[in-house]
This record gives structure tokens, sequence and C-alpha cells, in this order.
DNA sequence: ACCTGTTTAGTGCATA
DNA sequence: TATGCACTAAACAGGT
């Protein structure tokens, strides 16, 4: 499996999805590409946003100058929490952080989460490329990691996130689902299998752990891991793997516990020289990412702080103008003043642009 | 009680 | 047209 640019394949991409003319023109609505993309038609979002007919087309000018804060974003969930564990350090998120980040960087998800939610832990579940992680007995908490799955691939190597080339599976939970489907009719079974870490699990740590010898913690070795082999996943380079800086109440030491353990660089290059030898050099992926300016593009997500460390200069105003008018909190990591916090405590009039 | 995780079912859209 | 993918809803069980 080569490593292929997002961006090389979007025009294609977009094509398919007919969005050319719609995300160019007009930004993305929750209307047309998105709700094409699945749901049902005239059904509203998470968000019950207002269509965008309602907003324009009267008087005919400046049709394409409003806010679209609130309209859906065109990605699946499942590029959403993929997006969520690749932008952070450790390569893996409990199911809540995976909301708080939607929600950070993504306004329209901060209304009717039930729903949404709903679906990310549907797709969570569901999608194979994602692997729960339990938690260690000295991590004590809620829920267990989500990370992705080393062997799942560059799912998104066409560079559309609205939707994979192909679903990624697991060979062995497939014949895992197909023997309990056979062996077991009763489905409280199965159900009764699936409670506590999972054989798969523990294949998937030894998988890991024969990748990284010389790191025994079962959580290091997956954010050795993850960092490295992860970061082809989804086509993103490993420059954009920045560090998100996770929200003021949301303390995650386990994350800067594990980083300290190693070089991330070395390791994530040198596994990645060892998987991937027709890479692109370092440089010749900043270049080449730092170029894009689709709105696809996962670099227009990442927080604008993130991306000024990481090109080493400042971020591109005119980009996060761009990002605002789509809808993206280009300080979405900032914490709890710039994102959640203020929303909740701002007037619709100041939240949108 | 609430959150998390699993599973099933139904629907619509895109693609081969 | 068949198939696959994505979205949504809902039921259920276990954990905190």
């Amino acid at each position: 499996m080569g490593y292929s640019s997002p961006m090389t394949g979007m025009s294609s991409c977009m094509s398919s999805m007919r969005l050319e003319s719609t995300m160019s023109s007009m930004g993305y609505s929750n209307l047309g590409p998105v709700t094409s993309l699945g749901g049902r038609p005239g059904e509203p979002g998470p968000g019950e946003p207002v269509s965008p007919n309602s907003l324009q087309r009267r008087g005919g000018e400046k049709p394409y100058r409003r806010s679209y804060t609130h309209a859906k974003p065109p990605y699946s969930y499942i590029s959403l929490i993929t997006m969520a564990i690749q932008n952070c350090p450790a390569k893996m998120l409990t199911l809540s952080e995976i909301y708080q980040f939607i929600m950070d960087l993504f306004p329209f998800y901060r209304q009717n989460q039930q729903r949404w939610q709903n679906s990310i832990r549907h797709s969570l579940s569901f999608n194979d490329c994602f692997v729960k992680v339990p938690r260690t007995p000295d991590k004590p908490g809620k829920g267990s990691f989500w990370t992705l799955h080393p062997e799942s691939g560059n799912m998104f190597e066409n560079g559309c996130y609205l939707r994979r080339q192909k679903r990624f599976k697991d060979e062995k939970k497939e014949q895992q689902r197909t023997t309990t489907k056979s062996t077991s009719p009763h489905p409280a079974d199965a159900k009764k299998e699936g409670h506590g870490p999972h054989v798969h699990d523990k294949e998937h740590l030894g998988m890991l752990s024969s990748m990284h010898p010389k790191v025994e913690d079962p959580m290091t070795l997956l954010s050795h891991a993850a960092a490295g082999v992860g970061a082809d996943l989804c086509g993103l380079p490993q420059q954009l793997q920045h560090h998100h800086q996770q929200p003021q109440h949301h303390q995650q030491p386990q994350h800067h516990q594990l980083q300290q353990h190693h070089q991330p660089q070395d390791d994530m290059a040198a596994v990645m020289a060892a998987r991937h030898p027709n890479l692109l050099p370092d440089y010749q992926l900043k270049q080449e990412y730092a170029a894009t300016s689709h709105p696809f593009s996962i670099t227009r997500l990442l927080p604008a702080e993130s991306k000024a460390d990481f090109y080493g200069k400042p971020p591109d105003l005119k980009l996060q103008y761009d990002m605002a008018q789509y809808g993206y909190n280009p300080h979405a990591s900032l914490g709890p003043a710039d994102s959640y916090y203020h929303y909740h405590h701002s007037s619709p009039s100041t939240t949108a642009l």
C-alpha cells in the first residue's frame, strides 16, 4: 500500500460527488451533496439548520457571502472520527473526546447531539477500522480508548473525506462475525463475548508489540504504532499529525506520559521509512500539503496555531477567513474560552460569522 | 441515571 | 439493477 496524496485524487472525487459547483461557488450546505451522501432527503441534520434558500436568492445579490457556520460539514462520521484520532498526539481518544473534537471544530454538531453521537458510536462499533483499546488499571475512567486499526490503510486515499473508496474489513473480525453467526444462534451469546478485552484487541496489541519490541507498555505501543503506522491511514502526512491541544477541562495526562517514552519524530520516520520506502521526503510533503487550498483539505480543519507551528510560518489569514466561511473554527482547540464555552455563552448572532 | 458499546433494521445515494 | 457505503433510529446490556 503506497502513500497517496489526499489531494491528488480530489478533483475526480469531487466530480463524482457532484460537489464541484456547489462547493466552489457557494460552500457546502446541508442540502444537496451532504444529504445525498446518506440519510434521508429533506430530513434536517443535527443542527436543523435553516435552508440556504431561505437565506439567499432573494434579490440575487451576494449569494455566496454568508455564514454556513451551522451547515452540515461535508465529512462522513468515519472521516470525522479519523480526523479526531489523527489529530491527537497519542492517536487514540475516548468517545467523549471524539465528541468534543467534533463539536469544537464544527458548530453544526453542537446541536441535536443525541442523533449524531449515536451515529458516532455506531460507526466506531460497526467499522473495523476503529479499534477499541481497553483502559489499563492505572488509568481508570469511563469508556475505552479508540484508535485506528494499523492495517486499515489509507481509507481516504482518493482525498475525499465524504466516502471511502472501500470499507476496511478486519479479516479476523470478519471471521469472528461469521463464526459467531453460524455457531451461536442467540445474539445474547455474542454480546457476552463482546465485553471485556477482545481477543481481537489482544491480537492487535500483539501485532503492535512485534512492531515495537523495545516498548512494553501496551498503551505506549499503541502510541508508537498509531503515530507511525497510523500516520498514513488516511492519507495524511505525519506533519499533519500535530498536537491537538485538548481543552483545559479535559485532562489527559496519559498522552503526555506516553510521549515521553520515545522520540516520536525518529520513531515515526523509521517506521514510515520501513513500511513505505516510496514515501516522499518530509519537506516535499510539507510543500505539497501546505499548498493545498481545497475546502475539504484536512489542513483547513487544523487549528491555525498548529499549522503555524508546523509550517514554521504565521497562519494564512485568508485561509482562516475561508474556514470561517465554511463554519470551521480555526481556534477550536484552544480551550473552553474559544470554543465550546464561547458558543454556549454567546448569542446566535455572534456565533454566526 | 447516565454513559458507553453492540447490534439490528431501514433508508437513500453512488457506483460497477 | 445489484451491491456497497453512509446515516439514522432504536433496543439492549454493562459500566461508572
